[in-house]
DNA sequence: GTCTATATAGGGATAGAC
DNA sequence: GTCTATCCCTATATAGAC
């Protein structure tokens, strides 16, 4: 039981950097393809494939599917974080000056907003592999817009009767609908475009002096 | 190639009736399947045993698993229909008024929520099998808003100055984001609040008199 | 760490009997 | 109109050699 363990320990610098090497294009390449064909249209030997291994050399590192779905959603999430700090900021209605950050970052990696816009799709039930982690996502989420809004209002910057719960469920709503809108036909909607006229109409509704 | 179909004629009035009842059952399983676990996660085999025939019988009705998508999909858009019908009246702010009844619809059937959401992501692309449907869908249902808006411009109800057409793409993205938010985590996002709340709000953005 | 080979299961679709 | 039987493909996962 132990032993095992302990020879891991002695494996080489050099043969550990190829290993998360190989599971970071592991990673990057079943993204793209769970963007594509989600996660249930997506098949191990594709995404072994597109990196130049085996299906049974990616199981090496994963171990099964549902695993590296985890990572793949876990590093994502990661990288997405640091946008949404950065949006966030101190709070109030400079949030909605700060969106177009998110739409630009968005526009630019289609397949990376086509990723969330699918999983979640895939994930809705509690017997879904990743419902947990979209469940708790959403939470968070609405959480940080409404700790935002609520720093505002604090500054005297939004009107005091304002409902900021609602107001967080609605901006998040809207931006994942315009996004699903702007994937589906990119000649009909403007995702930049949208995000400004989003961000404008919840500032006249929020704001203090308006 | 005409003996074939003038033989079709000839069918008992009993025999094509049945025929189309079973064509019904179908569909309604399959919608109940491909809600819980998409068009790609859920077999033919699945369908058939919920109706009580072979995977075998059930191609007879349909011929390929794609034409039973589109029949699905067909079934339920005409059904939707008569409601927004209803609920676009004769446009104007009164159509806010009525989105409760999109809610309580929604509400009561959550599989059928379920399902379009499950599809259309199933569908971003131009590859996808009812991608052309979904695009056609969100064009037309703008549109109808847009008109509808319009309508109570034209009355003096709504402001000169607003922007009608991305106001549409507000709304409906907005109703889909509540919905999906819904969907995922009933306990913390109720939906004909959320609808509610939303109404509000783009009555308020829009009237002439506010 | 990666391979080949294989176990085992399930998918969609077709042929032909009844 | 429905069945059984079958074809052929693809899927995930595992075993064991190198």
């Amino acid at each position: 039981m132990t032993a095992p363990l302990e020879r891991k320990r002695h494996a080489s610098v050099e043969t550990l950097e190829r290993g998360r090497l190989r599971r970071v294009q592991i990673i990057e390449a079943a993204t793209e393809l769970f963007a594509n064909a989600g996660y249930r249209g997506t098949g191990l030997a594709g995404i072994a494939a597109q990196v130049g291994v085996t299906q049974a050399g990616l199981l090496h590192h994963f171990g099964s599917k549902e695993k590296l779905l985890e990572a793949v959603v876990r590093h994502r999430s990661d990288q997405d974080h640091a946008l949404t700090e950065e949006i966030m900021g101190d709070g109030g209605l400079a949030v909605f000056d700060r969106l177009h950050l998110l739409a630009e970052h968005n526009a630019k990696r289609p397949g990376l907003s086509q990723l969330f816009t699918v999983l979640v799709a895939e994930n809705l039930l509690p017997e879904h592999p990743a419902n947990a982690f979209f469940v708790e996502r959403y939470r968070t989420l609405r959480a940080a817009v409404a700790r935002a809004l609520e720093a505002g209002r604090a500054r005297g910057e939004i009107r005091a009767d304002a409902d900021l719960d609602a107001a967080s469920r609605r901006l998040v709503a809207a931006l994942d609908g315009l996004q699903t809108q702007w994937l589906l036909d990119p000649d009909e909607v403007d995702l930049v475009e949208g995000y400004r006229e989003l961000a404008q109409a919840m500032r006249h509704e929020l704001s203090a002096t308006g």
